[in-house]
DNA sequence: AAATGTATATCGTATTCCGATATAATATAT
DNA sequence: ATATATTATATCGGAATACGATATACATTT
C-alpha cells in the first residue's frame, strides 16, 4: 500500500489531535490566569528560548509563532503596553527591533514554564502513543 | 533540583511549540486549500475518527476540539450549510444531535488525512526530540 | 406532574489575525 | 555616488470565530 488511510489512521490522528487542543487549552488558560494572553505567553517563550540567547527580533518572533510580521508588530504592541517586552531597535541594522523580556515578563513565563513542563510530562505518553500509532499502526 | 527551568528547559518548550506551530499552519493551509475552514476539518475528522464508529454529537465535538458547545453549534451550522456534514437528531434522547459527515466531507477529510500522515512523519522526530529534551534534558 | 438537570440553539461582543499599504533603513547596480 | 530594489517594521480597516449570557426542548428525578 503507497498511503491510503484506514480506520485506525483516522482515529490515531483525532486522538493526536485531541491530545494537542488538550495541552493547547491547559496552556491558554495557564496564561490567562496568570494574566497573559495565551500568544503572549508564547511569545514570552519564543523570546527567552531564543536559540543561543540572542535577542530575538519582530520578524524572527513572527517566524517563530508561524504568524505574519504585521501580526507580530501587533502583539509585540500589546505586550509592550503592558510591560512584559521592551523594544529596542538594534544597532547593527537599524532596521530591525530587538524584543527583551522585562523583569516581570520573565517572571511571569518561569512559574508558566514550570507548569507546562509538568504538564507535558504528563501529556507526551499519549502524544507519544498517537504519533507511534500513525506510524507503526496497531494500538 | 525539584522543578527549576534551565536554559535548556526554555528552549526545548520554545522548540516544542516552534514544530507544533508548523504542523498547525501546515494544517491550515492545507485544509484551507481544500475549502475547509481548519476548524471544520478537525471537525470532520474528529467526527470520523471517533472511537468505534459511533455517531459524534454536538457536545461531544466540542469535548473532541476542546471548544464551548455553543462554538460547536455554531461550526455545525457552517459544516452543513456547505454540505459537508448533516445533522441527524438521536431517537434514543432526542436532545441529541448527531453529526453525519457527507459523502463530499468523507472525500475532503481522506485526502487531507494523507497529506497529514505524511507531514506528521516529518515532524513527529522534532516532536519527539523536543518532548525528550524537556524530560532527560542535554541535547 | 413539578422540579431539576442536560443538550442544543441564538445572539451580541471581543479578540486577533490578515491583506493592503506606508515608511525607514539597507543592499545592489550602474 | 546615486537611483533602484529589497527588507524590516508599522498602521489601519475588515473578517472570522470563539465566548458568555440566555432561551428552548427533552429527559430524569422526586
Amino acid at each position: 500500500m503507497q498511503q491510503g488511510i484506514s480506520d485506525g489512521d483516522y482515529e490515531a490522528l483525532a486522538d493526536f489531535r485531541y491530545a494537542l487542543r488538550r495541552f493547547l487549552r491547559f496552556s491558554e488558560q495557564a496564561a490567562r490566569r496568570a494574566g497573559l494572553a495565551p500568544t503572549q505567553h508564547q511569545a514570552l517563550l519564543a523570546a527567552r528560548g531564543f536559540a543561543g540567547h540572542k535577542c530575538i527580533t519582530v520578524g524572527e518572533l513572527a517566524e517563530r509563532l508561524q504568524i505574519k510580521p504585521n501580526s507580530a508588530v501587533e502583539l509585540v504592541d500589546r505586550m509592550e503596553k503592558q510591560g512584559f517586552v521592551r523594544r529596542q531597535t538594534s544597532t547593527e541594522d537599524k532596521r530591525r527591533v530587538q524584543i527583551v523580556v522585562t523583569n516581570e515578563g520573565e517572571k511571569l513565563l518561569e512559574s508558566l514554564s514550570e507548569a507546562h513542563k509538568t504538564e507535558l510530562a504528563q501529556l507526551a505518553p499519549e502524544l507519544r502513543r498517537t504519533l507511534a500509532m500513525l506510524q507503526h499502526g496497531q494500538g
